[in-house]
DNA sequence: CGGATGACCTGTCGGC
DNA sequence: TGCCGACAGGTCATCC
């Protein structure tokens, strides 16, 4: 599920309820995700209030009083539910955990963070607020594509002279940080451009157009999310989940959304990762 | 160095 | 119904 719009829908979801709070208990129900949790996270984690919640890319950072962050990755498959009482005093209310709850938040205010995480490619770590952007997991990341720091003289000059595919390109964090799979793929379609193009071989002019794209796609997604799941929330309490009209992702066989286009998408495989595209309307 | 591939995990779906 | 392979929204380590 997340790329930057689902990460960001998680985020606003889980501020207005974290934000103030207390974690009274954090019940950690294994040693690792794709790493080993900190070193006695738990503890660490236990009495703090909860300052504020930021994104970075694809990472949820969670402030706490104390001077360290929280941070979360949701991998592929990581999911965060908002359970229990909206209102009134801590009850140690500990519901036997569903399969996959790997860590679970007790706050002070009755309610309930769990992160579910079925194929435990997701991560959690502590580290200080302060010079956090050091970290070894946040330190390469290219600018956020919705930032002041992600504009067209940047994204050519990323671009120019490199041999692989656009696909791959947008795809690398290190160029713009946020973009998955889903939104490449959308991003692509939107610009009329081939995956399988050669990033250095796009003319600057077209590399241009890929910003404001970049960002409308982005925009309209955490939007839809937003709207689709009222306050970012679906009756069961999990967050971030919601089904946005594709034009091309998933699509494969079916007709090109372009009216004028008689074409079907397609789907290729690029260093192991299908792309969806028209070949009619993206050269 | 750049670029492609394998690896990490579990779940789901379609075909036989 | 069961079994098997393909595939899944990420990204790091390794290989050429």
């Amino acid at each position: 599920m997340p790329e930057l719009p689902e990460v960001e829908t998680v985020r606003r979801g889980l501020a207005p309820v974290m934000e103030g709070a207390v974690i009274a208990q954090a019940d950690v129900n294994r040693p690792d995700l794709r790493w080993p949790f900190p070193e006695n996270m738990a503890g660490r984690l236990t009495n703090q209030k909860v300052l504020g919640l930021r994104r970075r890319s694809k990472y949820i950072l969670v402030d706490l009083e104390g001077g360290e962050s929280l941070l979360i990755h949701l991998g592929m498959s990581g999911r965060m539910l908002i359970s229990g009482h909206k209102t009134g005093d801590y009850h140690h209310d500990h519901p036997v955990p569903a399969k996959h709850d790997h860590v679970v938040l007790h706050l002070d205010s009755g309610v309930r963070i769990t992160f579910n995480d079925a194929r435990r490619f997701g991560a959690m770590d502590l580290l200080p607020t302060v010079g956090q952007e050091d970290h070894w997991l946040m330190r390469d990341l290219g600018p956020e594509p919705l930032g002041n720091n992600f504009d067209e003289a940047y994204l050519v000059e990323r671009l120019k002279n490199r041999n692989t595919p656009i696909k791959s390109a947008l795809l690398d964090q290190r160029i713009v940080s946020g973009l998955g799979n889903i939104y490449v793929c959308e991003v692509l379609f939107r610009a009329g451009i081939h995956p399988a193009c050669k990033a250095g071989q796009i003319a600057a002019k077209r590399v241009s157009g890929l910003v404001p794209i970049i960002r409308a796609v982005l925009e309209e997604a955490i939007a839809a999310g937003g709207s689709s799941l009222k306050d970012y929330r679906q009756a069961d309490g999990e967050l971030g989940y919601f089904q946005h009209g594709f034009q091309v992702y998933d699509r494969e066989g079916d007709p090109c959304v372009n009216p004028d286009c008689t074409a079907q998408i397609t789907r290729i495989v690029q260093s192991g990762r299908s792309s969806f595209f028209c070949p009619q309307c993206q050269r």
